[in-house]
DNA sequence: GATGAATGAGGTTTCATTCAT
DNA sequence: TATGAATGAAACCTCATTCAT
């Protein structure tokens, strides 16, 4: 994950096994290639952030408050570890991850999907194709996440006011 | 470009040149190294996609309609070179792309980000740092863009209706 | 032996191991290192081949008839198991089996040695080295044995009429 | 070649690369990979093997002088070039060499198999598969010449009255 | 004695870049 | 200025062998 970050993924196997601290060929006993570890690195890196999400959420407040708890634990992860979201994000847009590993994630989404597609009924979005809103929020998150990292002392302000910024558009 | 948008930025030389109809040394003579190609492509792309966006540009309309315009025309040039787009995408993401080049791109944006500055004057987005605006359609457009892929049918109303969204959240 | 058939000599010894129902490791704890595995199983192979020609030898018949005995049982052995003939096959043909492993066989021979030789003091042979006759028997039941694998419905026929062809030449 | 000849067709390309006096990388601008390379190694070698049988090849001379032919100007090759008959053997029995290759060997062949079934229609091969013969006389070639390089004095002995033989056994 | 995870040297192949023509 | 063969560093991956358990 280091690695990944600081060199993206084209980052020398020797590299990352020497930073795991393990010989170059102990990577192969446990992924079949490059391609495999760097899918499992996704899974794992996306599966702790979707943890997180879940950890805490309430089911049964308000579609705001849900909305607010997806949009904000996730964020707060990404801070907290900023290698895991870049590395995370390099895998997302680059074409090792197969469809298969995503439909795989998909399927791990679980209760944030479910709030996010009430969002898709209402008003603004009504009629769009289904996961139109968590692309949108995801976008704006990485936008957002970008503006924090590069202006810390209004962290809070910029993940609190983005938000209301995606409220607003969805009302 | 062609083999950018095919086979990303690991792209060889050597078939970069071949698809250019050049030798292989011939690129040498024009661009110091590969890294000095793709950050000219991508001032090429960029450009382009600017140029597109100035040209019909009409600076005396309402900030609404100006801002439509900024947002429809790129998704319309978009959308005409799929591959333009995806090359650019991929050049933006990665760290090819030297800070000189972005700062030289900036320059190059002159009307279109003093009318998305306007946007950050007004409330929602009041106090926030500047180019949040910016970073939020960009961000807006292509998660738009991708719907706009897959669902070809509705293409014209995801993009008006992902602007509405945009325009919504700013009011 | 599985292994080597059908991978070579280039077969790794985890599969070697695999197909053996023991540990990688366990290889080691009776060979000591692969060349010597490759060997053992030389002299586990053609011993085999050796010992079902010696098992119903009849010192006592024709020379035609022990030499026919010889010629045929060794073809039987082959096209019975014919995964121990590649293997024999391709261990024979390459420079892993010792000097030392093939004079050690040699010993094994014994009457089949003895019944060849008998071939040499004849005419068409006389005055030519040791070990001739059996070098072109060998060679001659090689290239027969090709001819029965692919030719399955003149197994029989093949292996009588090459034997008459190796007679003829040496009366 | 020389690589082959000396450590088989496990020759590292490197080696191989430097015995020919080019950079390792140089290899891969002629050959696709290095099975490419060992196709195109047996072509050559096989080729120069028959073309030198063709050259002084006299077509109107009886069956038995074009069956010598064949016999002595390959065996002559092949004396002359150690190595070369080295490598074509290794490269003959390993599965490198594809079925397309040997196909495309099969079809240089020309005189010298149109002579070798002349041989086919006799007594002893009639109603054998057709290539017996040509197989057979492989087989004893390889044979004779391994005891013509250990037995170097006998050479021409050897040569002459292992042909003998071979002719003997298809009278 | 059996195990199998760990090792790292060594193998094949790719590719940005040079330079004589 | 254009060419493209040559280069060799560096990438990914395999596998015989060791050794703590």
């Amino acid at each position: 994950m280091h690695e990944i970050a600081e060199a993206g993924l084209g980052a020398p196997t020797a590299k990352i096994a020497k930073r795991a601290g393990v010989a170059e060929g102990t990577l192969f006993t446990y992924f079949a290639n490059k391609e495999d570890l760097l899918n499992q690195l996704y899974l794992e890196l996306k599966g702790e952030a979707y943890e997180r999400i879940n950890a805490s959420f309430q089911q049964k407040t308000s579609l705001r408050q849900r909305t607010w708890h997806v949009w904000s634990s996730y964020l707060e992860w990404a801070m907290e570890y900023p290698e895991k979201r870049k590395a995370s994000v390099q895998l997302n847009v680059s074409d090792v991850v197969t469809a298969e590993t995503r439909a795989r994630m998909a399927r791990v989404r679980g209760r944030i999907d479910a709030t996010i597609e009430e969002l898709e009924a209402r008003g603004p979005l009504k009629g769009l194709p289904v996961g139109f809103a968590a692309a949108m929020m995801s976008a704006m998150q990485e936008a957002t996440m970008n503006f924090m990292l590069t202006h810390p002392k209004q962290k809070k302000e910029l993940m609190e006011r983005a938000f209301e910024v995606y409220w607003q558009a969805l009302r």
